[in-house]
DNA sequence: CCTACCGATCGGTAGG
DNA sequence: CCTACCGATCGGTAGG
C-alpha cells in the first residue's frame, strides 16, 4: 500500500533539504548542496523559501505539532497509567516512522533554530516531556508502578530511547512501530528480569 | 576534592573547542571563535594543531579510549549478567562525569570526521555496543533475562540513555555516578512496575 | 604568537 | 527559474 502525494515545489525544497540536513547536519549543508540535489541554481531556492532557517523551522515546528497531537489524543482517554505510556509511546513511533528523516532532523538539528525560536521549540519540548512524566508520576500515585523509581531518570530514559529510533530503525526490515512500541513499553515497564 | 590539573597549551585549545562545539555543533563553530574565545588570533592556534578535524579527531578518540578501557574491567570479572551490565553502565557514566562537555562532543559531533577515521570511529562505536550485547545475550542464556527480550531494543534503549545524559545530567545538581548507574540498571533489569 | 593574506565558499539579492 | 553578483566569512599558509 503505498500512498501518492503530489508535493509542492516548496515541500519539495524541504523535502531534500530533510535529506541533506540529515546527512551532513545542517550547518555543514549549503543552499548549493541543496539546489544541486535538486538540479537547479542556488538563487532559485529563494523562490520558494524565504531563508535556509525557514526550512528548519518548518521541519522542527511540523514535526512537534505531530508528536503534541499524537499525546492529546492518548490523555483523552481514561485509562490506567501503564497503559497510557504505552499508547503514548506507540503514538510517538508512529509518527516518527512516517518521517524517519525529519524526525532525525528535529533531534539532531534543532539546536540552530534561532532565536525566538530556538526558545519556542525548547519549550514545546519540555512540555511535551512533563506531559511524560506525569502520566508516570499517576502511576506511582495510583500504585502501579513503584514509589522509588527516578521519574526524571525514567522519563529522560524513554525521551532518549525514542529520540535515538531515527539512528537506527528501519520499518522496512524491523517490526512495525506498534510492535516496537509494546515491545518498549514492556522492557520499561516489567523489565529484563524473568 | 579539586584535582589541580596544568594543561599545556595544546590541551587548552582542544578544550576550548570542546565548549565552542558543544555549544554551537562542529560546523558552525569558526577557528576564529576558538581564537577569540582563548584571546589569540585564529592563525595563532595552527602553532599548537594542524587542523580543525585534528581537535575533533581527539575528543572522539580519547572518549572512546576510555569507554573501551572501562568495560574492559568490567568484562575481567566473574560476574552475573545483571551484576556485569550494572557495572558495564555505571562504568559508563563515570567515564562520561569525567568530562560531560567531551562526552556530548563525542555524541553528536563524531559524524564530521572525515574518513578514514569516521569510519574507524563507527567501528569502535559498533564494538562497544555489541560488547553490552554480548552481556544482554549472557543473561538470556543463563535464565537471569527474559529469552523473550529484543536484544537490539534493549542494547539501544541503553545505550540511548548513556548518550544522552550528556544533555541533563549535572554532577553537582544531581546524584552520584555510582548511583545513577544503579538507578538505570535497576530500571532496565526490574522494570516499573511494582 | 602576530601581521598579512590566500582562494574558496557562504547565504542571499537584483533584475529579468 | 536563471545570470550576475554582493559582502562576509571560512580554514589555512607564509614569514617572521
Amino acid at each position: 500500500m503505498e500512498t501518492i502525494t503530489t508535493l509542492s515545489r516548496k515541500e519539495q525544497v524541504i523535502r531534500n533539504a530533510a535529506e541533506l540536513f540529515r546527512e551532513k547536519g545542517y550547518a555543514a549543508s549549503s543552499m548549493r548542496d541543496l539546489a544541486q540535489k535538486m538540479g537547479i541554481e542556488a538563487a532559485s531556492l529563494y523562490s520558494h523559501i524565504r531563508s535556509k532557517e525557514e526550512i528548519l523551522q518548518h521541519l522542527c515546528f511540523d514535526m512537534a505539532a505531530e508528536f503534541r497531537k499524537s499525546l492529546d489524543e492518548v490523555e483523552k482517554q481514561k485509562l490506567p497509567a501503564s497503559e497510557k505510556l504505552r499508547k503514548g509511546i506507540v503514538g510517538h513511533i508512529k509518527v516518527m516512522a512516517k518521517d524517519l528523516i525529519a524526525s532525525a532532523v528535529f533531534m539532531n538539528e534543532h539546536r540552530h533554530l534561532s532565536q525566538p525560536y530556538l526558545r519556542e521549540f525548547l519549550l514545546l519540548r519540555i512540555n511535551y516531556i512533563n506531559r511524560f512524566k506525569d502520566i508516570i508520576e499517576e502511576g506511582i500515585q495510583s500504585g502501579e508502578f513503584k514509589e522509588t523509581i527516578d521519574k526524571k531518570l525514567a522519563v529522560m530514559t524513554l525521551f532518549s530511547s525514542l529520540n535515538w529510533m531515527p539512528q537506527w530503525y528501519d520499518p522496512h526490515n524491523n517490526i512495525v512501530p506498534d510492535d516496537l512500541g509494546q515491545q518498549l513499553s514492556d522492557m520499561l515497564v516489567n523489565g529484563l528480569k524473568k
